[in-house]
DNA sequence: AATGAATGAGCCTTCATTCAT
DNA sequence: TATGAATGAAGGCTCATTCAT
């Protein structure tokens, strides 16, 4: 019965099978590390050993897993972005009305940013600092992503006749994220009382969208 | 002897006036350069030398007018929130309505921006970075004063009927706020069509906070 | 039911065999890879990893064949060595005269240094490296063996009475290497006309070999 | 009596005169610590903090005046052919006969090499090192300079008819800067008795380049 | 007040080598 | 025999700050 397990443990495919696991273990374990001390000390405070040191690693490991520090920054934005991403995605789908979707993505961040605090917030400030140091960044940011989203919102908003069609969908949609990324940038109050802050800027932003009667005396 | 060389010269509150002046002219060119290095480098990315050299002083210089690196960032950081703060409230002065300081405040803001493009973008980000990394922070920062401030107007506002009675002034003054930061963070879009952009903002800012009944269709 | 295996697979015999041949084939293959680097990156440009990579094997089988990459270098520097060095005794075997010889050694070094280039230079370049670094240089150089070479080819010329009987041999068998050191520097006029920068290399040396009346005015 | 040296020895040219002299002596206590250092123990073996040291200057110092590890040593390689260049440059305006010349340089050659050891040496080996690295080596290098002086002297040797008009000066050229560069490879011999090694050389050089009746047998 | 050479702690990164599988 | 992930000492270099002048 030993040597039977061992017969097969011991298969080429299984130890490259098991070094992978191992390897993937390491990478992430890298990351988690990773993002706990960018959150907590920021991407200039944060140094490759100390990421190695916290998850455990020899300080050269990290290098086996990123290019360099920025390189490790970026995954960690990305990981950030992708698991938001998904929850915003799985949220949307479920939703139909303009109001519904702005609540929803108002709700979803909110919550992401209780149960990670800081994250999205390093995230957002970091990549914004990578943007001027370098050009690598690849692809659309964060920022630039959402922001398209929040356009196609409106856009489809406005065919539904329920968005004001005075609006121009890029510029609204940008201003839209500005408000819901007050719920990134942890202001005290959003901690205080989070249903209040959560309802307080979705009629904010649905009234501002919705098509209706301009109320007199605000001629531009 | 000493007064008939003092004579000669000049009487010594000249003297301590062309001091005093030099001095200020030195601390007024370090802070020039330091604005420009700090708008196009970053902090991380400005030395005190760089700032010295740009200044045309000596690097021992800067540290007779700054404590140290940090200090001269707050200056800088000041120093643009007070050029900024004094067009706004000269702006509010001549506004009655809730909408027009919202137009004007956005307009000043985005003038300003236009003028010097950057420092603001700058200045706030690199005021939550020093935030971090020490509590030294002295005083409110730049966001929360604002912040303050449009909880104000929008406090008054409601007195006024004119704002919707359901908002927690301080979490739509924070709403508000962030809109307006749209303008500085320097979305491509807002350097392109400057006026569309603002018109854009302001319709919605005006349009999230008028009192008036909600459209049906959005109950939360 | 060991043998049983076995006996399909095949003898121990032709298995202990196969491990041999693989085993000298994965010596063989890092050997030819080590050369490669060496010679185009040089002995610090070039890591045990990078030479384990190009000779497909892992990263740890580099370590099973050379104690450590100095000895891996010294390897190279000796196969090298004995490359050219059966090539000049074979040519030498079928010189009888010193002219034939200087002239033999001198196109086959040339010969060599065209059809591997870099490797001379390479190695010789790097065992003076080595021998600053370390003492436990194994046996004499390369230079050296080649230096005491030459200084027995004109002793013996001088007792034939053909080489001039002022020299002392180990000098100018030092000086006559040098020239011939020449070859595998690589200069670019040696590339560009072969066959004229070795006639002329040939008739330096058997000018200032071949024993005959001293020209008239070169009194030292 | 105090005032007024103070006074002279105050004034903002004596400051800035002492100062470029402070400095001028911490550049050259670094390029002697380097020398020594690079003449020991070799490129690699040497680190900028070892040089600073030796130096007594802080490990930032070193920055002040080489802008890395590389152009120390090139600085380095270029003060020891300048200072080599001179002393033979002073020779050779005593020399008339390429005999004379010949011996001129090696016994320079030899001279400098014996009170300096290892420099030239290491300027060469070094030399070599970097050209491969990067391509920044400004200029033509030590040897490529030497070269082509040899190469002059050679030339004007055949016209005036002392020196074989078959060879090609950069070629031989070439042969005469390898058997010069003997000298500086250290050879036991060459420490063991300088004057005879000396004589040797020089007989060698002189009689491969005289014009004179080849000896019979060496038809190539 | 002004200067700028000097400083050295600390950063990011590499690479020869080991060892569990 | 073969593997390749892991290691951490060591390297080159920067930069905020000081201090003698």
């Amino acid at each position: 019965m030993h040597s039977q397990t061992a017969d097969i443990a011991s298969s080429p495919d299984a130890v490259a099978g098991r070094r992978d696991r191992r390897k993937a273990e390491s990478r992430q374990r890298l990351l988690e590390a990773a993002r706990k001390l960018f959150v907590e000390r920021g991407y200039h405070g944060t140094r490759p050993q100390d990421i190695s040191r916290l998850a455990e690693v020899g300080y050269g490991t990290f290098y086996l897993y990123f290019a360099d520090k920025k390189d490790c920054f970026q995954a960690f934005v990305e990981t950030a972005q992708q698991e938001i991403d998904a929850l915003i995605r799985a949220r949307l789908a479920q939703c139909r009305t303009p109001a519904e979707r702005v609540y929803g993505v108002l709700e979803v961040t909110m919550d992401f940013s209780h149960a990670h605090p800081g994250v999205l917030k390093a995230a957002w400030a970091g990549h914004q600092l990578m943007a001027r140091e370098e050009k690598r960044t690849a692809g659309p940011s964060l920022f630039d992503q959402w922001s398209a989203r929040w356009a196609e919102v409106i856009r489809s908003g406005q065919k539904a006749g329920m968005i004001c069609e005075d609006y121009d969908p890029k510029m609204i949609g940008y201003a839209v994220l500005m408000v819901a990324a007050a719920v990134l940038t942890e202001a005290p109050m959003a901690r205080a009382n989070k249903k209040k802050f959560l309802t307080n800027l979705t009629h904010f932003v649905l009234r501002a969208l919705t098509a209706q009667r301009d109320a007199e005396g605000f001629t531009l």
